[in-house]
DNA sequence: TCTCGATCGTGACAGATGTCACTCGCGTTC
DNA sequence: GAACGCGAGTGACATCTGTCACGATCGAGA
């Protein structure tokens, strides 16, 4: 079985990437640390499956999981995450995504779950999978989630106008808006929740 | 050569223990994924090299280093971290540490890395060396600094003045001088410089 | 068609935040 | 002993933030 791992930290992917070559039926194909080279390294290695991490530099594993997918049909895509947030694994499986795995779990069942995967099943944390179903979903809006992000960075509501060409009463609307939807006090906080439910 | 492990999460743990035990003169003989955990695994198992990551719950690696030296005479520490501030290595190595890992670098070094410490060695990343003695103190304060990690998290005034027991006046003062340390605008951004450089 | 929600905007207001000047006590250092 | 830095505090001030009411447009649904 032909692997590709997209993982940003070196020892973490050199190291499943040597564990995972040991077993017999393994061969990793590809390793890449950046999320924009994902597809690019798929086309030329042809893998079997894709193993993605969602937090990379370039792009997220959510985002390339769509265009992997067109780009190089018939890949299964396992979504590999720190973070096992109910949004998150809603849109790795709407993006098409047929695992999706939290780094808490010991590296002795990754090998199992990947022949799962490649065997036809789909394999989520079943807890996750709860959760997951009685989370309800984003109550942001784009521009508040746009708004928030910039906001949760330090920047003033002056700067969050000019970067997305609003004017800067409409940015605080839309602060004040998701700051009243998260149930916090301040930007900060709104987003610290946000984030944390996976709305980000 | 007996190893104990510190890191939080599972997976890469486990696959970091998996591949050292696989060195012909490596045992594991401890893991643990916190840091309040790390000095009684160690009085149980009698490690000759303790292999600490910084960013864990209960204690960071910089915290248990100097306990865990105190505790049992002898061990050998080496931090292993995601990330390369000067202000670590500096706390690193006044905490009593021995090496200095990285994260980005192959797993395949960290074997001989680990070999290299036990035989007397001290080993730091050569760049990081270098901009560690370039890299000026930090310039903030204790209580600066206490005060930049609440309003991080999106504390207000307020609250931060009521944790840290001090008048409310006192904490924005604080807050004033660590933003104009920092060259900041705000605290948020004041925090995520102050972060960068490893002065938190 | 009419309504609803999302987007974008204005103006006003209270409260929070950041800055500044200035004070005091305490321990180091010169 | 004087000078200095740090911790801790006060009061005043301008600006930024968060809230609210309100208006306008536009597309999707009932």
């Amino acid at each position: 079985m032909r692997i590709l791992l997209a993982e940003d930290q070196t020892m973490f992917r050199t190291a499943l990437g040597t564990l995972l070559d040991l077993e017999p039926d393994f061969e990793v194909v590809a390793q890449v640390g950046r999320g924009d080279a994902v597809v690019a390294a798929a086309r030329e290695s042809r893998p079997d499956v894709a193993l993605l991490d969602i937090e990379m530099p370039g792009a997220t594993g959510l985002e390339v999981t769509p265009l992997l997918l067109a780009e190089v049909p018939g890949v299964v895509v396992v979504v590999l995450t720190t973070f096992g947030r109910p949004g998150y694994l809603k849109r790795a499986l709407e993006a098409g995504a047929r695992g999706f795995l939290l780094k808490d779990v010991p590296v002795e069942r990754l090998a199992e779950q990947l022949r799962a995967v490649v065997g036809g099943s789909i394999v989520v944390d079943p807890q996750l999978a709860a959760s997951a179903l009685a989370t309800p979903p984003s109550p942001l809006t784009d521009r508040e989630r746009e708004v928030l992000v910039e906001g949760a960075r330090g920047a003033t509501v002056q700067e969050i106008a000019v970067r997305l060409h609003l004017s800067p009463a409409t940015v605080r609307n839309y602060l004040s808006s998701a700051i009243g939807k998260t149930g916090a006090s301040n930007r900060v906080s709104a987003a610290k929740v946000a984030e944390q439910q996976g709305w980000l």
